[in-house]
DNA sequence: CTAGGACCTGACGTTGACGTCAAGGGCAAG
DNA sequence: CTTGCCCTTGACGTCAACGTCAGGTCCTAG
């Protein structure tokens, strides 16, 4: 499978993809003319790939932990550092949580007809919101 | 309150409340001889500001919404705006978790003794998997 | 054989939220 | 007065994940 194919089928550019090898994540065979030759499996390695890249891992993590992905089992310190980052996404999701609670909040007091500036924002309720249930 | 106790209390640096300042998110008075006077509030609002940038909201945006923390009302588009991030910062944790899910399935898969490569992986689970509960 | 599309390498451009350095001004203590 | 810390503006540096362009190669269809 040559490179284009693969870019569609993973939804990426090609560039993305010749980035990826720069950075050690893809090792594409080569025709005898150079042209770069993927298995069928890249499609899902650049997809997998993509994920860790949306979820805020930078190459080189994600370059430490392929490893494991392709063995099937990693050293202590892979392990460590799986556990490290799916800690780190785990505080990114909370703070995602507390940042869309602050939008519903904006949006709940957007649609009162705001009698008088009404408060339950400004004061320490920026982190503590309780989660509410507000739907469009 | 000067920029340094601001910063101290915010948790930030000074450069990046010059930067709010720049993008037009804060507006603190100035002295005769021109230092910057901020508000007791300022703490606050520099902490909704940090808390909207680590969800990934552009500057831009969080420019375009503080108005409706300020007035405490929005215009229909700035509630369209709202209701958008919102979803926006949804769609990102959902991206998130699947991605630490699938850090949780190689944990999964560095535990086990690793018999000889066990799937569960490489098939379809990378969306689906069932956020199995792996702790340390 | 030739047109045109896909591919190659190399290299510079982009974007956002700052870091960092340079060169000076303001201000309370001693 | 001067020491020293905080403040000012201005401007360039950074980092990551690519986008984009340039100039050349490969390959397949007609």
């Amino acid at each position: 499978m040559r490179i284009g194919e693969v870019a569609d089928r993973a939804g990426v550019s090609t560039r993305a993809l010749r980035y990826y090898e720069e950075q050690g994540l893809i090792a594409p065979e080569r025709t005898g003319s150079g042209q770069r030759s993927y298995a069928e499996s890249a499609v899902e390695r650049v997809q997998m790939i993509q994920q860790f890249f949306t979820a805020g891992l930078p190459s080189r993590t994600i370059r430490q932990l392929l490893p494991c992905v392709d063995t099937g089992h990693g050293s202590p310190e892979a392990f460590a550092m799986l556990a490290a980052e799916r800690d780190r996404i785990t505080a990114a999701m909370a703070d995602l949580a507390a940042a869309r609670d602050a939008l519903d909040a904006l949006i709940d007091l957007a649609h009162h007809p705001t009698p008088e500036h009404c408060p339950a924002l400004r004061d320490p309720a920026w982190s503590s919101y309780d989660a509410g249930l507000v739907r469009a």
